[in-house]
DNA sequence: TACGAAAATGATAATCGTTTTCATATTAGG
DNA sequence: CCTAATATGAAAACGATTATCATTTTCGTA
């Protein structure tokens, strides 16, 4: 059974506070230290690796390192949607994500699980902002004729 | 305007040959090598990246390094769902998932990037043969109310 | 309140995937 | 065949994460 220790609620409440901020294990650190609290690197990684498992945050795995967020939905239903531009990560409300998950579960047989399913794209804000460059497959480098 | 190489082709075969199968880029070394090539691991760093750029293969971010997948579809209109039991990732024929991307830019205003979104889960042949064990959230080491 | 076993902490070192560096080799156009 | 542009790859650097381990903290119990 696991004790109950200062840093173990230092840390859950930091990134409780941070809400559907994103944020990562050295800023979670830096940010606890500057509030006061004596806390060594290695004690956050394991404080975020149980939180994770028990469900109250989530980890989400980047190019450059994994960056955590708060969760307030501890039983699991819940969707993710990652903003490639401005890096916020939203918890859609929407019913037709839903009933495609309970589609892919009784026709695919896929057993989706929303925890780790995160979807990439562009957010309300951003794609007004965004001056649709960049179609995708523009910049070839490499011939597709070369493709044996 | 980049320079047609035998390492280059290399790659791309031995991604292409690999089709639905997942590699890591050591991996990738390994075998290439094992086939005869003198290939470097940064080389190999180097035209995954392109290649991932001119959309021939995803990219997916594993919690302890990437793989590669080759993608036969350069448009980038697929789908991923990769099975957390097998490891297999799969391309997803579903009208339904289409038509979800559609309404949440349509409605949400969210564009969806196909080629970054990976779903989780089980897949069929999985989901069968799983014992349910591991409700998610049963395993918990930190109490609620402690919760600010 | 003090004791002691179980558990947590944290500085340091180790690990490992990925990137940078840079000298050399290869490519393709003239 | 020459030359500039580009690619290669061994080695070193980098950085996020994990392992180690001596020390400290927690909490049930005497």
């Amino acid at each position: 059974m696991p004790y109950n220790t200062k840093q173990q609620q230092a840390v859950l409440a930091c990134l409780a506070a941070k809400r559907e901020g994103c944020i990562t294990a050295l800023e979670l650190v830096e940010d606890l230290r500057r509030q006061g609290f004596s806390v060594g690197l290695t004690t956050v990684y394991r404080q975020l690796e149980r939180l994770e498992q028990a469900g109250h945050i989530h980890k989400i795995n980047m190019e450059d390192g994994a960056c955590y967020q708060y969760c307030a939905h501890p039983s699991g239903d819940c969707f993710l949607f990652k903003c490639e531009r401005c890096g916020r990560i939203l918890h859609p409300d929407c019913a037709q994500l839903a009933a495609l998950y309970a589609h892919l579960e009784q026709a695919h047989h896929f057993s989706i699980n929303p925890r780790k399913t995160m979807l990439y794209g562009l957010c309300d804000l951003c794609a007004e902002a965004e001056p649709d460059t960049a179609e995708p497959g523009n910049n070839k480098t490499v011939e597709m004729k070369d493709l044996p």
